[in-house]
RNA sequence: GGGGAGGUGGCUGAGUGGCCGAAAGCGCCCGCCUGCUAAGCGGGUGACGGGUGUCAAGCUCGUCCGAGGGUUCGAAUCCCUCCCUUCCCGCCA
């Protein structure tokens, strides 16, 4: 969320901020309240204060011999402070309903745009292959090799689940290994091993709640959600601490299984492993000093970028215009592989720096020196890869005219020397 | 699931109705001392919000002792509910 002081003090940044996302803000509502609210603080302070001298001196008079003297006037005037707390805290509860509903602003950097089309290529890597003969669709291809099974996916949770089996589950795993070994053995983060659901303060802290309930499972037992990335979990990690400045940045990285409702994409990617209520990701998340979170935004890309370039596979880096960025993002690069067999780019990664957002939300601090005040971390995220996506660009990417697929050179140790399937 | 103990500042840990935002220690900051380092000595050191102020320092008021409610003129301290930690027993991968 953003500082109400922020917004008190720039209100027409935020208001077009938000209009540049496309978002609504309550901006008006806002300012208002926090009127109200600081009239009613000084109000409610100032008889506070008159409360706590009067029954000090309520104590000492007993003390002196005067059991009771002056209590029925304090009473009254409990009273009244009592009354007027209740307004202030009735006052104090909206605005932070309303503060957790205005959407993060865009940095300057960010082109403007409504969608898609005016998302911005920074670059690409990488040819797409020339087939002599047309390259059919991941589908198709692990089907007739037996590692997808959509049907009996489709019989033990319904639409939009699927089950990899023998190869299909292999060739998952060792890309899986790839990279969570290069981002540890090779970019510097810590892995970790995370709960695969949360309370839902977590969500709060990351900006998937409360404007975004449907698109998450909800475990109705002790009120908890299934993560829709390793981003809630890890981000969340520090929640309500204080870090240590010289441990900035922290860096890490996760594999878990992601679940999402899908509820905005009814009819879209319904064929192939493409979009599912369950897939997994390797998530990287950092944690940064402000000053140097577009750095580390830079750097990120560029760590999920090597998984795609060690795979040989083709991709484009696009910067994200502000209409096309999330509610919580200050900045937002996606990565997208091509895959030949479908003929159109894959989305496998999202790379976001949300600044101070999510870490006041969290209210995960670090403090800068010794005795210095603690201010807020940057956090950053991005998947580094989705698994799904990246196995669908590596299938048809490196498909045989009979069916078969050469294993990449980088996946064999994990496969033990397999050099192709099929 | 049953029973016991407990949750206090960056950390450890005292504190059972007013003199407690909280002893003491650690850590950290400033100064003294010191050839250097260490030790020693003195002082300082929470967060958040409001007011005031040169969007400064400072001053000032308030809130915060797991969370929420209650009793009381007055609560870290008493009562209730919840959450969490921990120990013993049971159960279980």
């Amino acid at each position: 969320m953003l500082a109400l002081a922020f917004i008190r003090d720039h209100p027409e940044l935020v208001r077009a901020g938000a209009a540049r996302k496309g978002e609504p803000a309550p901006v008006d509502e806002l300012l208002a309240l926090d009127q109200e609210r600081r009239r009613l603080v000084g109000e409610e302070e100032g008889l506070r204060a008159e409360q706590r001298q009067r029954s000090a001196d309520v104590g000492r008079r007993a003390r002196a011999g005067e059991p009771g003297a002056g209590t029925t006037e304090l009473a009254r005037l409990k009273s009244r402070v009592q009354a007027l707390e209740a307004r202030r805290q009735a006052v104090d509860a909206e605005l932070d309903r309303l503060l957790l509903l205005v959407p993060n602003v865009p940095h300057p950097s960010v082109p403007d745009g409504a969608g898609d089309d005016d998302n911005v290529v920074v670059r690409t890597w990488g040819e797409p292959r020339r087939f002599d003969f047309t390259p059919r669709p991941h589908y198709e291809l692990g089907e007739r090799l037996g590692f997808f099974d959509f049907e009996r996916a489709v019989k033990l949770a319904g639409s939009r689940f699927a089950l990899l089996r023998g190869p299909g589950a292999r060739l998952e795993r060792a890309l899986t290994s790839l990279m969570l070994d290069l981002a540890t053995r090779e970019h510097g983060y810590e892995e970790v091993a995370p709960p695969y659901m949360v309370h839902r303060a977590c969500m709060v802290g990351t900006g998937n709640l409360p404007k975004f309930e449907a698109d998450a499972f909800h475990v109705v037992e002790g009120d908890r959600f299934l993560i829709p990335t390793a981003e809630v979990p890890v981000t969340n990690l520090y929640r309500d601490e204080i870090l240590d400045g010289d441990r900035l940045p922290i860096r890490h990285v996760a594999w878990t299984p992601c679940w999402r409702s899908e509820a905005g994409a009814p009819g879209l990617d319904t064929r192939g492993y493409i979009r599912l209520h369950q897939f997994s990701t390797v998530e990287l998340v950092a944690f940064t000093r402000p000053e140097r979170s577009l750095d580390e935004l830079e750097r990120l890309v560029g760590n999920a970028e090597a998984v795609l370039q060690a795979l040989g596979l083709a991709y484009r880096v696009r910067l994200m215009c502000a209409g096309d960025m999330g509610f919580a993002q200050w900045k937002k690069y996606d990565l997208d592989v091509w895959a030949p067999g479908l003929d159109r780019f894959l989305e496998v990664s999202s790379c976001s720096c949300f600044a101070d957002f999510q870490a006041r939300r969290a209210n995960i601090r670090f403090r800068p020196g010794p005795g210095e005040r603690p201010q807020f971390v940057h956090t950053l995220n991005g998947s580094g890869l989705a698994l799904p996506r990246t196995l669908d660009a590596v299938v048809e990417t490196y498909q045989e005219a009979d069916g078969s697929i050469v294993v990449p050179q980088v996946l064999r140790g994990y496969l033990h020397g397999e050099d192709r399937i099929g």
